[in-house]
RNA sequence: GGCGGGGUUCCCGAGCGGUCAAAGGGGACGGACUGUAAAUCCGUUGGCUCAGCCUUCGAAGGUUCGAAUCCUUCCCCCGCCA
């Protein structure tokens, strides 16, 4: 352990608090426990929590051992972070099946390998009972949590402040006295948190832990951090097209933190930002699938958005006609999930393609349907069978 | 416990007896432009068997020719005081 370790380690990091905390970890001269909670909230991980994963790998890589502590309980709260509201609460069965797939694509990233990672659940600690969750919760007073910025606001605002989040930095601190962690990472929004769980571990006479706190990924509206209940994410398993689609689609001022944050080296200065993106959705594809699959995704857009084709591969669809006429808005609708008054709305305002050409009518003959591709706005495709 | 303020369409937020499927903004979707970028412009944005019909304004009842708007009860939320 060299102080080119702490540089390293500490790379494209926000904050490493407190000054000098790291290195004094790194001093010890064993492997360090990296603590990194995350709560299994939504299904998928995106690409904001992978820039976390990424640094945990790092760590990792630097032969020290992370504790990924999934969240099952602290999921039932909802950490209150950057929100205005409430979380509302999941169930159990909900995220026992978020925690399975959140360890499976977590792997996409960190190394699972046993002896570099411990794998836990905080409901192993935190399901409690009363006289121990007294004593978790007299480490701490209602100003310090005050403090927090939500909080804060919220209150100034006249906004409600549930107990359940005043509670949560709480546990989540807990969470690191109970792995007694070496330093816990987060996102940047999270530093509130990962600071007071250094007071929790000394009100229970642990070592305090350094904090690395990593920027937030602005999600792919170019506005608001990367959130699954925002809708501006990319998911690592999201399908190959649609990682490669979504990714060309971001802001260009999103382009310098897009690949600081995820490749870790800044854009091509010598190529456009059209290109410069071409390259970041291939790198993602590549990474979270396969080099195959992004060689595909990007001939599928090539050919979908350069040339304005079609795709390759359409999906086929099969379509019923009831006296010699096909009714367009059903179909739409029940190929493409949307209502029929909304599909209407398409026919209307010439969101609605066969094979290139607009279509209005409401009603068309099979025999103008059968075999050729519906299109519903720019990149949704069906090719039509109608059945005898 | 007392006093006061609220619950409106995806979100924010107007409406306060008819002209309300409900202003305005945001978001979203479609179109033009284009690099599936940004900016800009246009259109749409409850459902349906769509020139009409049906269901929405916390819930249930009621008044009325007619209610998101008035009355009653109930549920929920917020603030202040105690």
């Amino acid at each position: 352990m060299t102080g080119d370790d702490a540089e390293l380690l500490a790379r494209g990091a926000v904050e490493v608090l407190p000054a000098g905390e790291l290195e004094r970890k790194l001093a010890l001269g064993r492997p360090l426990r990296v603590k990194l909670g995350i709560d299994p909230t939504a299904p998928d991980i995106h690409l904001g929590h992978t820039v976390v994963l990424g640094k945990l790998r790092t760590f990792q890589d630097a032969g020290h051992i992370v504790v990924l502590i999934i969240g099952d309980f602290t999921a039932r709260i909802g950490d209150p972070s950057g929100r205005s509201e409430l979380r509302p609460m999941l169930s159990v069965e909900q995220i026992e099946e978020n925690a399975r797939s959140y360890q499976e694509q977590a792997f996409k990233v960190i190394d699972p390998d046993p002896s570099r990672l411990e794998l836990r659940r905080n409901s192993e600690w935190l399901d409690m009972d009363m006289t121990s969750l007294l004593g978790l919760v007299r480490t701490t007073t209602v100003g310090q949590l005050l403090e927090r910025d939500d909080f804060a606001n919220r209150r100034a605002r006249g906004e409600p402040v549930s107990m359940l989040e005043l509670l949560y930095p709480l546990m989540q601190g807990y969470d690191s006295v109970a792995v007694s962690a070496d330093v816990e990472l987060g996102g940047s929004d999270q530093t509130f948190n990962l600071l007071l769980a250094r007071d929790i571990q000394r009100a229970y006479n642990q070592p305090q832990q350094a904090v690395l706190t990593m920027p937030l990924l602005v999600g792919i509206d170019g506005q608001e951090k990367m959130s699954k209940s925002l809708g501006n994410q990319i998911g690592v398993s999201d399908p190959p097209g649609e990682i490669y689609g979504r990714t060309m689609s971001i802001p260009d001022e999103l382009l310098d933190s897009y690949f600081r944050l995820l490749l870790g080296s800044e854009p091509p200065s010598d190529l456009s930002p059209r290109d410069a993106k071409r390259l970041l959705a291939k790198e993602l594809v590549t990474r979270f699938d396969s080099r195959a699959a992004a060689e595909e995704a990007e001939a599928e857009w090539d050919q979908v958005f350069v040339k304005q084709g079609e795709p390759e591969q359409v999906e086929e669809a099969q379509i019923e006609s009831t006296d010699g006429i096909v009714h367009m808005p059903a179909v739409i609708a029940a190929l493409f999930d949307v209502s029929r008054s909304d599909a209407r709305r398409l026919l209307t305002s010439g969101g609605v393609h066969l094979d290139d050409q607009p279509i209005e009518d409401i009603d068309l003959p099979p025999e103008r349907l059968d075999g050729r591709v519906l299109r519903i706005g720019r990149r949704r495709f069906r090719r039509l069978r109608v059945k005898r």
